[in-house]
DNA sequence: GTAACCAGTTTACTAATAGATACTAGTGTA
DNA sequence: TACACTAGTATCTATTAGTAAACTGGTTAC
């Protein structure tokens, strides 16, 4: 019985951390909220994801195009321009997003309210 | 304009990297959803953590402890027992959980389903 | 033609995270 | 007295994550 409870548990650890591991580290979040207000182009992101260098960005985008939440365009221009957008499937993220904001604020309040 | 929302935007991600940070890492939501199934020793929870060794249990606690998601409670027996069970704040964390887990479980069949 | 911008890559380094293993100090059991 | 268990700590190593700065190759503006 208890074994059933442990397996059960370990099963559900399982997209808790694949979500985890999305999101885990320094810049991922930072880009992909930068993208929610809108696409943007390599040099623009490098600009507004303050404090990121060009190879993390590079490294960064590459990764979230893999897990297919960001969608990376060639523009058809010359010079050409290189576009990064969400994908609808990034876009998925803004209810974890708001509730891990929701709970970081409650966080934040009762460190500082100490 | 543009300038009012990009501050904006860092500030909201504040606490959103607050949360992160607190659950981020192999072993913080392991030990806390070992932990929603109810309060555990130190040797316990080593053994239904799987794979984790003494060291990181004990960093990884300290760090729970200091962020007051745990607590740590010598109990007076002989010989000593500890018991590490969530505050009423670390069981706040279900919703997040919840909402990670679902997420991921989507991610997953996305990522496999192709 | 030269200076500057775009979309990155390369190289070299440091810092943080995690693992393996051994160890300690106290208690309980046979 | 020997062995095992509890709750950890200490030491060393390997891997991963992140930083800094220079460099490429193409384009456009002066």
């Amino acid at each position: 019985m208890a074994e059933k409870i442990k397996e059960e548990c370990e099963k559900r650890l399982l997209p808790v951390r694949d979500a985890l591991d999305i999101l885990s580290g320094k810049w991922k979040l930072p880009i992909i909220v930068a993208l929610f207000f809108g696409n943007k182009r390599f040099k623009e992101l490098e600009r507004e994801v303050k404090g990121i260098t060009g190879k993390m960005l590079s490294k960064e985008l590459k990764d979230l195009e893999t897990n297919q939440l960001v969608k990376r365009t060639v523009l058809d221009t010359s010079p050409v321009a290189v576009e990064y957008s969400l994908t609808k499937y990034g876009k998925s993220l803004e209810k974890l997003i708001t509730e891990l904001y929701k709970w970081g604020e409650k966080h934040r309040k009762m460190i500082i309210g100490k």
